[in-house]
Order: structure tokens, then C-alpha cells, then sequence
DNA sequence: CGTTTTATATTGAACGTGCAATCAACAAAA
DNA sequence: TTTTGTTGATTGCACGTTCAATATAAAACG
């Protein structure tokens, strides 16, 4: 499991420095894995470069140095990479904001809150390619009942998370609105940065989040 | 001028009783905004369906009750559509603000700033058709120069009012962040709102933003 | 007033393009 | 020999655009 986690990496670091020659000299097994993840990374390369509209089969393979039947081949057709894209997307904020949480020290509700805002910017989500990606998705996953499914889940767990630690402070109503606003603050931001043609500003999301967040708890807790 | 914008209004009211044939025996002289309307409003409904990805000419000619060929007839084609599109919701979206804040009786900051989002709150622009086709221009304009441009301009003029108003109450670098929380949060709201299947709670979104906004001046003014 | 001419409005079949998916064929590894 | 991995030409389909044809309204004319 690590030997081969390893080896996908290392395929993928040389990915775009192996001729092609040498691509269709090397069929290993165990590729599966690294192709995946070679087509979910082409992926949200391409919807960056082109929007999901025009990513086609052809441009994503190309971008994997791969053609573009292998597409299919593992996720069944276009749908079942997008899908599997967008996964990847969720399960790295997951990720991203449960690993804050969990190496807190302090365990107060601010300390909680304040690592689920810095988890949802963090720099696995704010490049270019991922926030496009997740906008591209936003949109789409209004018609795609599959794509709906997994924002509605992500969407209620930040929303859930926000809302048991805003209980510990507050009563229930306040603490409803309150997660309420925080959502909408990160989306907010978060769309923002993936309009913006100058991407994200980290910092300076985090700060008015992050007062948005001081400004709601003050009455109830410093 | 009156009489035909009148015209257009009825042909409109009559649009989906009218038979085609009726339709087939009827062409007038003077049609040309009444079907730019038409197609526009067509085109918003197509989206709000299935989407833009799937919303093609034929769909959104139906929806109008005419031919495709008046696509390229009247907009030059199908991106000549969908930016008059865009065109019209931003249009419509500056109305609602501006209408409001010219009927202020209180000139004050907070009034304007509440006014601003009423107006972005507006029943024209939180209904299904109108959210959805928002949020799908939102994620093409990301790789199409033209709604790029139009999309930036809208959204530096709500920054700049914002600004504006808040630059009454506070230094200039508390202002700025407080615009860009600001525009953040109704930005999110809606977004959230398009996202839901509910689509979006006007009352609630009002609330949460009032009161995040009361939090901002809170120290300045009462 | 009736008739011809011109301008406007609209259709829908035809066309070319570009796409996703398929699959026979081939290559290396086990 | 079987399994796994990969290609790329082929296929069929759906799309946007075009344009010749048609039909009415308005204008010009006698």
C-alpha cells in the first residue's frame, strides 16, 4: 500500500517530463490508482484552463499524457470522472478542516470555529484549479442529481459543525443564524476568490472571517 | 413607444395560449424587442430546467415558441443570447438597488447600506430562474472574456457603494473590510440560496444580513 | 382605391463540426 | 497462457449555424 502510494506519486511528479514513448514503453501493473489520480488532477487542470464546458476526454487524457479511451476505461465515462473529481474536492477539505480540529489544544467553541474557517482556505482549496473546479461543480451539481447529492452532504456537515459549536455559547435560535452567516461568509469569500482574476486572498479572507466570527461570539464569550 | 412596448406586453401575457399557427399567421413589423424578451426570458427558464450546459437553441426557441433560427436572426447567435441575458439580470439587479435607495426618506448610512441589500434581495432576483442563470453566469464567466467584463464591473459597483456608504461611519481601511464582508455574505447567501433545492429564504437572508451589518457599525453609529 | 413593390419576419431542412463512447488490436507482466 | 493496461480509428449522435423559401405588412404608385 505504501510502495505503491509512492510509486503513484512518483509517476506523478514525472508525469510531464516522460516522453510519450516512454509512456507506451512502460505498462505496469497496479496503474490503476495512479491513473485515477492522473485523471482527477488533468481534470481540474483542465476545467482551470478551459471551464468545464470545453474539458473534453481529449484535452483532460492529454493533460494525464494518456489517451483518451482510458477514460472509460476506469470511471465508465466522463460523468463517473467528473463525479469521482468532485469527490476528491470534498474529501480533501474534509481533510483539510478535520486535521485543524484535530491537532487543537485548546478546545474552546472559538478555537473550533476558527479552525474550521482556516481549514476551508486552506491551500489545498484556494489554487486556481481546485476553486474553479468547485465553481464549475457548484453550478453544476443543481441539474446532476449525483453532483447535488455530495455538495448536500458537505453542505449540511460545514452547517453542522458550525452550529454545535456556536450551541456551546448560545441558545439554539442565535446559534442557527449565526452558523447560518458563517457558511454564507466562507462561500461568500470563497466564491469571490474564484471570480476574482487574481484568485483568493488568503489572508485577507481569513481576517474578515475571522472578525465576522469575534464579532458574533463577543456578547456571549471573549 | 408606448403603444409597442405595450404590444410586446400582450403578445407576452398570450405567449403560451397562442397556437402556432396563429403564431405562423402573424408576423408583424416591429417584433424585434418583443422576441429579444421573449428569447431572454426563455433562455433564463431553459437554464433554470436543465441547466446551461444543456439549454441548446432549440430548447430555448421552444420556450419562446419560435424557430432556432431567430437566435441568429435577433442575437447573432447563441453567445449573443446569453450575454443579453446576463445583460438583463444585472440590468434588473440595478434597478432593484438604486429604486430603493432613490425613495430613501432616511439618508444615513445604515439606510443605504440596508437598502442594498434589499435590493440585491429582491423578489426579481431570488426566484429560481433568475438564481440558477446566476449562478451558471458566475461559473462561465470564469473563461469568457465578455461576461468577465460585465460581471466585474457589477460586482466593483457593489463594492464601491458599500464602500461609499461605510466609508461614512469609519477610517478608510476598516470601510474596505467591512465591503468586502459585506459583499461576501450577500454574495454566499445567494449563492447558498441558488444551491438549495428550497431555493433561497428571502426573510432569513435578510435577517442574517441586517444583523451582520448592525455587528459592523455597531461601534460607529447607532 | 387598387395594385405593385419593398421591407420585415420567420421557418425548417441541410450542413458541417465536434463530441463521448466503443472496441478490435496490441503489448507487457504474471 | 492469462491477465492487465493501453491505444486510436471508428461510429453515431447532437449541436449551432446557415440560407433558400415563404408570407405578411407597409409603402409607393397610378
Amino acid at each position: 500500500m505504501k510502495h505503491r502510494a509512492q510509486a503513484g506519486n512518483a509517476e506523478l511528479e514525472s508525469q510531464k517530463a516522460r516522453s510519450k514513448l516512454e509512456d507506451n514503453a512502460v505498462p505496469k501493473v497496479g496503474m490503476e490508482p495512479i491513473r485515477r489520480q492522473q485523471l482527477i488532477n488533468a481534470t481540474m487542470t483542465a476545467i482551470n484552463e478551459v471551464g468545464l464546458a470545453d474539458a473534453t476526454v481529449i484535452r483532460i487524457s492529454r493533460h494525464a499524457g494518456v489517451s483518451a479511451g482510458i477514460i472509460s476505461h476506469y470511471f465508465g465515462g466522463k460523468d463517473g470522472l467528473l463525479e469521482a473529481t468532485m469527490r476528491q474536492i470534498l474529501h480533501d477539505l474534509g481533510t483539510a478542516v478535520s486535521e485543524r480540529r484535530r491537532t487543537l489544544t485548546d478546545t474552546s467553541p472559538r478555537a473550533h470555529l476558527s479552525a474550521i474557517i482556516d481549514g476551508n482556505f486552506d491551500s489545498s482549496q484556494v489554487n486556481a484549479s481546485a476553486a474553479r473546479t468547485w465553481l464549475a461543480f457548484w453550478a453544476s451539481s443543481v441539474h446532476k442529481p449525483e453532483l447535488q447529492r455530495l455538495q448536500y452532504v458537505n453542505d449540511r456537515r460545514l452547517y453542522a459543525n458550525l452550529c454545535h459549536q456556536f450551541r456551546r455559547l448560545m441558545p439554539r435560535d442565535e446559534a442557527r443564524d449565526c452558523a447560518r452567516g458563517m457558511a454564507a461568509m466562507i462561500d461568500g469569500l470563497w466564491l469571490r476568490g474564484a471570480l476574482s482574476p487574481e484568485g483568493l486572498d488568503v489572508a485577507g479572507a481569513r481576517r474578515v472571517a475571522l472578525e465576522y466570527l469575534d464579532r458574533l461570539i463577543r456578547d456571549y464569550n471573549g
